[in-house]
RNA sequence: GCCCCCGUAGCUCAAUGGAUAGAGCGCCUGACUUCGAAUCAGUAGGUUCGGUGUUCGAAUCACCGCGGGGGCGCCA
């Protein structure tokens, strides 16, 4: 917000210091000072110098030093237009601003930008981010709507950060627990077919988990039940080798319950508000997956053992690693079929290619690390310029009291199944708080606060955790959550409305409340909080920042009046209510959380 | 054996190498005739797993341990 004038400043501070002797370090760093009462920016600068004045040889105490460098740069720099004065506080080198000044800066920024606030400068790297990638013939669980979830706020981040961004889903639509489910659905329920698009799609991970069941061993099983169940096995084998053929009657009944669970998962993309730009099914990804291992062999980067073994990549040997790390990985089964990583490197060279991605994020859980390690040193291997600039987020699992979920098991939470309890919680919090509120609104709110509430559990946990699914806590609608948020929002809106019109402008002249200071203090970081959270893959950065912004307007609104006040007050603080509303909307739907005028 | 992630208040979690480590939940006390109480104000709660280093400065970086989780040639 004062980027011009601090670098000016910092300017000024590199020629004094370099006049004193002390080295200036090249880059100055200013953050808001950390106390209450003056407000202003700080900086460290003066240890720095100091530190690098004792490195060249100077007999100097570091921590004396620094202090007499900050109070000479205190005493003879002149603060900067939109700043009172510069002091120095032990050796930190701090400038106060002009509150009035500083106020109506963010205040006016804000407003004008409306949307935009925040926005950061477009730049010419084009960022795929790819997630949502649930296999067919499942169904959505709490666990993809953690992933997708995660997924999208990054790439709204991104985006918002400056950055071209291609928003990438990657189904799993064919493997040996899609061939599974096909088998049951054959061998038991042929010609069925479930109404609706959510009880369709849910109604395929039961008859998964019923054929897995049938087709895994158990122990102390009879003679008997051995042999039937590897007569199922053998069945569902040549059920595999049949689609692989390209039968036509396994094929149709394939793409005809890949296309249910296809369409369950775009309702549920749709009311999550995630515009997928691209799908690569992994079926597709077959062929030139194999046309990638014949070129990795033909220039000696991968080893060809068939017959008598796969086709693997020494990628350690390769770099000339003495300790494994990356370790040995196939690439190409003995019978010529590919595996998962294969697909994955075709995918990428999809991506560079095809679709001119300079930054390639994989949204995918974390027990697959090595896998995407091994898949990016390839690539290097492979000489793609873009793969030092391939990143794993990895994520932690949404977990069970009891334990892991497992399709297999069919033991998952399903998403669909949260979301409604939500909205049944919502409308119930509705009916006791807000009993005035049309019943022709209800549905409406209830979905955004359900499913927000249900956004922010999910995206308010480092994404390095696991997270244990427990209803209550992941519907509770007080304290740090997304209904919080949405309420500061409301009473905002609420304000505004009341007030009829908003001032084109005002000042801020007067003596500002401290809830007020602060208020501004958190708009004016919403910028700079948008490119770290970008720069750092967190949307849990977004969260932190949203639920301070939403703290610091409940403090404000319970404390300092608006509409009684007498003007001109009373229009700097409703552009100030404005603005503040401005930019929890932006910060909401940086998080995919709906900003509600009325709840 | 090797690699990756994690360890912070009773619980769940935060904290670009920077100043006094912060929230929520839970506990306790207070505030609705008020711009919407899904709110606010306040109390209590800490050897940041342990150790040794690097640094003017370490929850943060390095190394060694301890504890938990995950992974390691034809699953995805």
């Amino acid at each position: 917000m004062f980027d011009s004038e601090l670098n000016g400043l910092s300017t000024q501070i590199r020629e004094r210091l370099a006049a004193l002797g002390a080295p200036p370090p090249a880059r100055i760093d200013w953050a808001p000072v950390p106390f209450g009462g003056t407000w202003g920016f700080g900086t460290a600068v003066c240890f720095q110098a100091a530190a690098a004045e004792a490195r060249s040889g100077q007999p100097v105490r570091i921590p004396e030093r620094a202090a007499e460098l900050a109070a000479d740069l205190a005493s003879r720099l002149q603060p900067p237009h939109g700043f009172t004065r510069l002091h120095a506080d032990k050796a930190y080198l701090n400038a106060t601003v002009d509150p009035g000044i500083f106020a109506a800066r963010v205040i006016d920024a804000c407003l004008s930008s409306g949307p935009d606030f925040g926005r950061g400068a477009r730049r010419d790297e084009r960022v795929m981010v790819e997630y949502a990638q649930p296999n067919t013939h499942h169904s959505f669980h709490i666990g993809h709507a953690r992933n997708a979830l995660l997924g999208e706020s990054l790439a709204r981040l991104v985006e918002f950060a400056g950055f071209p961004t291609v928003r990438a889903s990657y189904p799993g639509d064919i493997g040996l627990g899609v061939i599974t489910c096909l088998w049951g659905y054959q061998r038991f329920h042929a010609g069925e077919e479930p109404q609706g698009v959510h009880a369709r799609g849910q109604w395929l991970l039961k008859v998964y988990a019923e054929a897995n069941a049938l087709l895994t061993a158990r122990p102390g099983e009879t003679a008997e039940e051995t042999a039937t169940r590897e007569a199922y096995d053998a069945e569902r084998r040549e059920l595999y080798r049949r689609w692989d053929a390209g039968d036509p009657d396994v094929r149709d009944l394939w793409l005809r319950t890949r296309q249910w669970s296809l369409d369950e998962l775009n309702d549920i993309l749709s009311l999550l508000s995630i515009p997928i730009d691209v799908y690569f099914f992994e079926s597709e990804a077959d062929e030139p997956a194999k046309a990638i291992v014949q070129d990795l062999i033909d220039r000696g980067i991968a080893e060809d053992e068939r017959p008598a073994g796969p086709v693997i990549v020494r990628i350690d040997e390769k770099l000339g690693l003495k300790k494994e790390k990356f370790r040995t990985a196939v690439v190409l089964r003995s019978d010529g079929t590919t595996l998962y990583l294969t697909k994955d490197l075709a995918l990428a060279k999809q991506k560079f290619e095809q679709f001119h991605a300079d930054r390639s994020i994989y949204v995918v859980d974390f027990r697959q690390s090595l896998h995407f390690q091994q898949a990016f040193k390839i690539l290097e291997l492979m000489g793609f310029p873009q793969a030092p600039k391939c990143f794993h987020l990895a994520y932690g699992y949404v977990t069970l009291p009891e334990g892991a979920m497992s399709a297999r098991k069919g033991n998952v939470v399903l998403f669909m199944d949260v979301l409604l309890e939500a909205e049944r919680r919502v409308l119930d919090v509705i009916a006791e708080k807000t009993p005035d509120l049309p019943q022709e609104q209800r549905a409406a709110v209830a979905r955004q606060v359900g499913l927000g509430a249900l956004t922010y559990g999910l995206l308010s946990v480092d994404n390095t955790r696991d997270i244990v699914f427990d209803m209550d806590s992941a519907l509770s609608f007080d304290g740090q959550t997304a209904p919080y948020i949405q309420n500061a929002h409301v009473r905002a809106t609420s304000i505004l409305r009341k007030a009829g019109s908003l001032p084109a402008s005002a000042g801020f002249t007067y003596a500002l409340d401290r809830l007020e200071l602060e208020l501004i203090d958190w708009i004016s970081r919403f910028p700079t909080a948008v490119q770290q959270a970008a720069a750092e893959y967190k949307p849990l950065h977004m969260a932190a920042y949203a639920y301070e912004l939403a703290r610091a307007f409940h403090a404000f609104y319970h404390a300092v009046p608006v509409l009684q006040v007498e003007e001109p007050v009373r229009a700097s603080r409703l552009r100030l209510v404005a603005a503040a509303r401005q930019t929890l909307a932006n910060a909401l739907r940086l998080l995919d959380i709906a900003a509600p005028d009325v709840m």
